[in-house]
DNA sequence: GATAAATAACTGACTGGTCAGTTATCAAAT
DNA sequence: ATTTGATAACTGACCAGTCAGTTATTTATC
């Protein structure tokens, strides 16, 4: 995003080979300006002129359009799924706990970055870029999906959740997290007050906890 | 859509004066191309095609491509609501029975209509458009809020529910239909297969009905 | 009730501007 | 001196919006 503070005596060079950073850089402005103005809006000038080079340089480091924005998700997301990944085989405790461990990273993560865009632009996206829809897809909403099933798949098991539609819980669960990412895309903005994310996680939970509880005939709670 | 077939006898004429029909049409058409490309990927020469007039007619009838989107917006959308808010006075039986007839109504217009495609769009475009942005907020978002959160103090007011945060739990109710709306505007094209939104919303409408039921001291259930 | 003049709906070729992707050229590094 | 990173000018396709001209319909006239 900045240039590097060289505070070089002489003259400066107009530019600087810079192989190996370049990509994170360019990424990292594609990320900023995909999410702010959609996937057709965005002009890769911009995207050059903020990682501060030129638009022919980006076609040094990524074939079209296209490529850089799946390498764009791809640096987002990925990481994230995996830690999920680990975070359902190595967690000990009870489900609800991953749950929510799950559901906060998340959140946290879309307060604090700006992968909560991507979401956004999928959805706007999907529908004229087919392969990327694929593509996101196969890689981000299908692993999702998956992780969060074996987790609620692993509270029935153990008898900690009562049993319930997998498939259809999945979608329930991760709604609100959604719902959450396309509006600080999206409204809040420009609506100005600040969505509640930790309370609204928060009150997700509690409605998840009571939802799932094992209808117990007698006492519950072990 | 399609040209009115009259058997005339003699020569077809090329067009047909129609100024009544033609804005109803154009906004249908415009309906139709807006949801599946968004509003940007949209070319006002397939609206035109597809409304059997030539593109300049258009201008005829909407000053501009994002006049013409605001009407698609208004004509798809308002009337629904009006509705909604009548159910909610009209009604009256159990809370959870309006809730789950609300959300059912407008599960059923998803599927039956193009109306679910209209989230996506909003929210592909509000960071382009802040205009349409605020329209859609203050007509469409804040009173369905309004509508679904009247509902919530109505069943809690009834000791039908147990005390929840509001302005949490409608955002809780809407979440999982307008993830509904997008996918099948987004994802289903791509996946094929099509989504089970009455099961879903069955499952959370018994969620619902788990997560916002009055704690029993002893047993519950009355 | 036929014909002509006037009007309003409609058309489609055109313009001006934008932008993804290309390439001729140059400067830095080795 | 050669290779490689980077540039900036260029191309070609695309599309919102315009407008001079065409055609259906209505109104006036005989």
């Amino acid at each position: 995003m900045a240039d590097d503070p060289l505070p070089e005596s002489g003259t400066p060079p107009r530019w600087r080979r810079r192989k190996e950073a370049r990509p994170q850089e360019i990424v990292a402005a594609a990320l900023d300006v995909f999410t702010e103005r959609g996937f057709a809006a965005t002009r890769l000038e911009e995207i050059a002129a903020r990682a501060g080079i030129s638009k022919g340089t980006l076609y040094l480091y990524f074939p079209n359009k296209e490529e850089l924005f799946k390498a764009v998700v791809r640096s987002a997301i990925v990481p994230n799924l995996e830690m999920a990944e680990h975070l359902l085989h190595d967690f000990p405790g009870p489900s609800m706990e991953i749950l929510a461990q799950l559901l906060e990273g998340i959140g946290g993560r879309i307060m604090a970055t700006k992968v909560g865009g991507i979401p956004k632009l999928m959805i706007a996206e999907a529908g004229n870029f087919p392969d990327l829809a694929r593509f996101y897809l196969d890689e981000v909403i299908n692993r999702g999906f998956r992780v969060i099933g074996a987790v609620i798949e692993r509270g029935v098991a153990r008898g900690e959740f009562r049993p319930v539609n997998v498939a259809h819980t999945v979608r329930l669960v991760i709604a609100p997290v959604l719902m959450i990412a396309v509006w600080r895309s999206s409204f809040e903005p420009v609506e100005g007050k600040p969505l509640d994310v930790r309370g609204l996680l928060a009150e997700h939970l509690d409605h998840l906890r009571r939802a799932l509880q094992p209808e117990g005939p007698g006492g519950d709670e072990a």
